[in-house]
DNA sequence: CATCCGTGGTG
DNA sequence: TCACCAAGGAT
């Protein structure tokens, strides 16, 4: 009933991207990996890993055939690392249920881990040309804007109200145009601050600029202040190697490899002693690091102990694992533990 | 349904 | 320095 669709589609055809390079393609794998790594994630900072991904496993079945240590050090600096395990065990069941073939439908596409609906649509319309709508922050922020939307999108009955608005929205034709033509606006014009209403398609009917609403517009979430957290490591090294260790599956980090954690409370000697058997090591405090997450404040404390050599023995029952320093590119590493293991002075003993 | 999950850019 | 949040999904 609208033509707000096709304002966009006409809008993206002379105005949007068209040089990203996962676009130009229909390939639901390339397609399907340039989606999850950008969810919660922007262009600029996609596009190296995305290019460094692709050249390392070209198709489904390379990536379902990999080590996941080999896809964890790819997406290392990434973040939310959940998208990189998920992206494994999708490859995998595409390989083995469904013959290494992605499904030709969103409904089914959702099904595979680490696709939700919005991507999952998003990989439909774009590869299958499928009717879809799909939901994104680009989306969520045009359609409070046009449409004088209040309350935060992440709201229950705010966000049923915007997956109902685009579906209706959705045109009858280009459906592969049109999810790239929201992404465009949202990421060129309808921009979160400044918007660049001027060269905006729809923007006759927009709510937010007919009443100089932009700025308030999608209303912003209730902030609060970031918990803090303190967190002490040894780092081990000898002129060659450090002592890294495997995190558990799930939760923060899950997957990567870290540094071995010094307890609450626990001292970075007595740390030592439990880790390698070492009585009486001499750690010495680096300055510590800040680690800003979503959702609390990392104090990063590390312990630096440098030893002439490795140990005879090492308890390896923590999944501990001496890593040469020549090798540490190719290590799937949080972000502060790599900055941290980069900034260290070249060993040298006293 | 509320919470958890990373990192880097931006003002 | 700091608040805010970006091509969301899983639990």
């Amino acid at each position: 009933m609208s033509d707000f669709a096709y304002r966009l589609i006409a809008w993206q055809r002379r105005h949007g991207r068209h040089d990203l390079p996962w676009q130009g393609s229909h390939d639901p794998y390339r397609v399907w990996l340039s989606e999850i790594m950008l969810q919660q994630t922007q262009v600029d900072t996609v596009i190296p890993y995305y290019l460094r991904f692709l050249d390392r496993f070209p198709d489904v079945t390379s990536l379902a055939g990999a080590q996941s240590e080999a896809v964890m050090a790819l997406w290392s600096g990434l973040g939310y690392y959940a998208r990189a395990r998920n992206l494994h065990r999708a490859a995998q069941a595409v390989v083995q249920l469904h013959g290494g073939e992605f499904p030709r439908n969103a409904a089914v596409l959702a099904e595979l881990p680490g696709i939700g609906r919005s991507t999952a649509a998003a990989i439909a319309a774009f590869c299958f040309g499928e009717r879809a709508a799909i939901l994104d922050g680009n989306v969520k922020r045009v359609l409070c804007r046009h449409f004088g939307i209040e309350g935060h999108p992440d709201q229950p009955a705010i966000n049923r109200q915007l997956w109902a608005l685009a579906e209706s929205l959705l045109p009858a034709h280009d459906c592969d145009v049109y999810p790239q033509a929201q992404m465009d606006l949202g990421a060129t014009v309808c921009t979160r601050t400044r918007p660049a209403c001027l060269h905006c398609p729809v923007a006759e009917t927009c709510l937010a600029r007919r009443e100089g609403r932009q700025a308030e517009l999608p209303t912003p979430r209730a902030r609060r202040s970031l918990p803090q957290r303190e967190w002490q490591v040894l780092l081990v090294r000898t002129p060659q190697a450090v002592l890294l260790a495997q995190r558990p599956p799930i939760g923060i980090w899950g997957g990567l490899l870290s540094l071995p954690e010094i307890a609450p409370g626990e001292s970075a000697s007595a740390a030592a002693l439990r880790y390698l058997g070492l009585a009486g090591a001499q750690c010495n405090e680096l300055p510590p690091l800040r680690h800003t997450f979503t959702h609390f404040q990392l104090n990063l404390r590390p312990w630096l102990l440098e030893l002439a050599a490795l140990p005879k023995q090492l308890a390896d029952a923590a999944g501990l694992r001496w890593v040469a320093l020549d090798t540490l590119a190719d290590c799937g590493l949080p972000a502060p533990v790599r900055v941290l293991l980069d900034g260290l002075a070249p060993f040298r003993l006293r």
